[in-house]
DNA sequence: GGGTAAACGGAGGCGACCCTCCGTATCCTA
DNA sequence: TAGGATACGGAGGGTCGCCTCCGTTTACCC
């Protein structure tokens, strides 16, 4: 039996205004004003979701939902090159326009650390890596994990907030130009990571006391 | 006259306690728990800063004052390219190291917009772009603006915590290798944006609400 | 080492936010 | 359109963090 439709309504206003409210004040903005922005009552929220942690949840699981419309796009591409534009210009442009994210994903990590929906595209992007390198079109040296760290850097950069967003692609335009195989690229330092490690790490609550 | 040996210990004590605890709990974490961590009484706090708006002044005005060390590093390096690496790997190796700072710039540029110390830095910057194009190893279509805003970007990296610092400089790599002046580099897209403009938005309170 | 000024600590009043509760409104079915 | 079930609103009790106040302690000067 489905909701009622102002039940639903209500709570579809509250998932997008959530995101907006956690985009602009931050993860832990009061709830009360949630329901006023959302033009709800008080009791209307808690009713939808029992707890802060329990929208947050929600907010998570929408986001990797969203994420499974970029793949066939992303993975169907001409060429191995042109996925991998296309995953750091999508996802970069993705994570850009929704600045909540990350406070998002530590949260969860934080309520569910064995909680990763998100496991499952670890293969695929592990794969178009393969396909670029092997046409000799991607440097060798860059992991998927590599990658995926610069979606979050572009991403970043959303930040800024949205009269930034036509601008992000400068410096897209200069991380892919550092990206391509070419001679007299600089070599890379350090070890590259493992996608569980690079998990941990971008679902990480924060930075660790010093020493 | 200087103050008690006590206040100096303590003032010293808070601002260093209050970097970490910004750093993991964010910018509103609770003054009492700074209290706490610092081995001081709850009045203390507010004895040496007026208000949370003050002690974020502080360390925004403490960071500014770092800002100064790294450069004659920097704008002293023997090749104008090597004055750009320097400036990304100093600069992006302090942001990520200061991840309290983005909250505390943008709570500072809420109180009062009109305070703006770092401008003393954009001749600084502009010059050394200016000197690196001039020699042919940077490409001739970046700003110094973008140069700024990669440094926030590898700087974001700092929120992964402090287990991540070994890492971004892989990102540091791609990026500087897109930076190189050479045959085959893609036209950067859109204008690029003037440094008052800089200003505001990495100061911006957070993205506007959608359209 | 004694006196004074400066600084300290932490209890507590106050305000903001969380979340519940129940009388009222809305939706849906027949 | 009538009745029952579902959902709504917002007042209010409880909690937590902000910041002040003043009796006590510490540093400094002679």
């Amino acid at each position: 039996m489905s909701p009622r439709r102002d039940a639903q309504r209500n709570h579809a206003r509250l998932l997008s205004e959530a995101r907006r409210l956690f985009a602009e004040r931050g993860i832990d903005a009061p709830l009360d004003e949630l329901a006023t922005r959302a033009g709800v009552g008080a009791g209307t929220v808690y009713r939808h979701f029992a707890s802060r942690d329990a929208l947050v949840r929600e907010l998570y699981d929408t986001a990797v939902a969203e994420l499974h419309q970029f793949a066939p796009e992303i993975l169907g591409a001409e060429t191995g090159w042109r996925s991998v534009e296309l995953y750091l210009e999508r996802l970069g442009a993705w994570v850009a326009d929704s600045p909540f994210l990350p406070a998002v994903m530590r949260r969860v990590a934080e309520l569910d650390p064995s909680y990763r929906p998100g496991a499952e595209f670890e293969a695929a992007i592990d794969g178009l890596v393969a396909r670029a390198q092997a046409e000799g079109s991607l440097r060798a040296d860059v992991t998927a994990v590599d990658l995926s760290v610069l979606v979050d850097m572009l991403g970043s950069l959303g930040q800024y907030g949205r009269q930034y967003l036509p601008f992000w692609r400068r410096q897209l335009t200069i991380v892919l130009d550092g990206l391509r195989a070419r001679p007299g690229t600089t070599p890379m330092p350090v070890a590259g990571q493992a996608f569980a490690a690079f998990h941990d790490m971008s679902h990480a609550k924060g930075p660790r006391p010093a020493g």
